[in-house]
DNA sequence: CGTCCACTGGAATCAAGGGTCT
DNA sequence: AGACCCTTGATTCCAGTGGACG
């Protein structure tokens, strides 16, 4: 047989590591390690579902990857499972990250009950009312309690406020045999306090269970126990974990970032043809994250906001600190978009997509008062990396545009 | 100390586009 | 076909404001 046009990576596939799946996020593994104390804590509120007993509200505080959504799916789970008979407490999930409109979170917890395919609940059309009445129905004729979860709910909230959340906390009144019980997860540790409505936030926040970071120590728990499971055995340098851990602990004490340090530090040493992962491509793999971070975020980015960044880093300096205030943009936002043959949008539009990418943090911008020269926001141009730049006027919307023009500050283009 | 600029930030509003229901 | 419904993206309106200038 002829050489496989793969012949090099199927060579190479099996260098260091034994099991991808392992290492990625979303990943859940058997054990979770270091939190015994929440996984007890969320236990100890929902056990009483399985005597049909409605628990109490929780509300969940922690940041990424400090395990939430592992350990309430893995309680959930869990939970279903004691529950054997399938007669007292059915287990819902729900990301707002990705659903959040009203009408999506419910049509979406409504087509998890709905077993008829006929009966399911359609994408669109319904008014709020009558999906929330069907659902009510459905919910009540099962005759159980109900565990809802709400990930990422300050997602849905920042767009829609918490009339959602009302809904789903006062449905109980509404029920006759069935009970829900709601817990929401969120990273923002002042979202309880700051956003919700006194209304909700009782109801809600009946209890609250926080997940602090994890310490370096703890770091290093997790990732030696995934090491041990998804590479071949002394692939890695001693020095590679804590370096993962310690890298990762500075931030947030964020596990997920760990994992993905660990797993694209050993892709890059296996593409490498190394045998050994070592520190040094733990480095790489650092810099290998934060660009394609970056990239994937521009990307995405809307036609509209392309032209804005460009913009912002097209329009000269008029002062010696290098930043550039939303009018200055603006000016040069509506010659750039003419040119390109979209319809300028509004002042207002273009300042609320600037505060968008600053809080994407691809740039930084902060309000500045001059006085009596106004009061804007101040965009830092010399923080808008190169690489922004490039990968930007690579984008198919400034194609057979000379970009090089107007521009004073960078004179190299790539 | 008060004024007053050039915006910000919030909210209400509109239009278009996806649908269902009768 | 016409009445309604939700979502999204944009527009319009408006009160509010930090701090340099006078």
């Amino acid at each position: 047989m002829a050489d496989s046009i793969f012949k090099r990576y199927l060579e190479k596939k099996n260098n260091l590591i034994k099991n991808r799946g392992i290492l990625q996020a979303t990943y859940v593994p058997d054990v979770l390690l270091h939190r015994d104390y929440q996984i007890e804590e969320i236990v100890d509120i929902v056990a009483p579902s399985l005597n049909k007993d409605k628990p109490s509200n929780i509300i969940i505080i922690g940041q990424t990857g400090t395990g939430k959504t592992a350990v309430v799916n893995y309680v959930g789970h869990e939970l279903e499972r004691a529950d054997a008979e399938n007669k007292n407490c059915r287990y819902i999930y729900v990301n707002c990250e990705v659903i959040d409109t009203p009408y999506s979170i419910l049509y979406n917890i409504s087509n998890q009950i709905i077993t008829d395919p006929n009966k399911k609940i359609p994408f669109t059309g319904w008014s709020l009312e009558k999906i929330f009445n069907e659902l009510a129905n459905y919910i009540d004729d099962e005759n159980k309690i109900f565990i809802v979860v709400l990930d990422e709910i300050d997602m849905s909230f920042k767009k829609n406020g918490d009339d959602i959340f009302y809904y789903l906390t006062t449905i109980n009144e509404m029920l006759k045999n069935s009970r829900v019980s709601i817990i929401g997860i969120t990273n923002n540790s002042t979202f309880a306090e700051k956003f919700l409505s006194p209304r909700i936030r009782s109801r809600l926040g009946e209890e609250k269970i926080v997940f602090p970071p994890y310490t370096p120590e703890q770091l290093i728990d997790i990732l030696k126990n995934r090491a041990e499971q998804a590479f071949y055995p002394n692939v890695l340098d001693n020095s590679v974990i804590p370096y993962c851990a310690a890298i990762s602990a500075q931030g947030s004490g964020d596990a997920r970032k760990a994992l993905d340090l660990l797993r694209i530090s050993a892709d890059i040493a296996e593409r490498n043809g190394d045998s050994i992962v070592t520190s040094a491509h733990v480095d790489y793999a650092r810099q290998k994250i934060e660009l394609d971070a970056v990239v994937e975020v521009i990307k995405t980015l809307t036609d509209q906001s392309k032209i804005v960044l460009m913009s912002i880093i097209k329009t000269p300096s008029s002062n010696d600190t290098g930043s550039v205030t939303t009018g200055e943009v603006y000016t040069t936002y509506v010659e750039l978009s003419k040119n390109l043959g979209y319809n300028p949008l509004s002042q207002r539009m273009v300042a609320n997509l600037i505060s968008e990418m600053d809080m994407l943090g691809i740039i930084t911008a902060r309000v500045k008062s001059f006085g009596r020269g106004g009061r804007t926001k101040e965009i830092d141009v010399n923080k808008v990396s190169n690489d922004v730049f490039s990968i930007l006027s690579s984008d198919d919307i400034f194609r057979g545009m000379n970009l090089n023009q107007k521009l004073k500050k960078q004179t190299t283009l790539m």
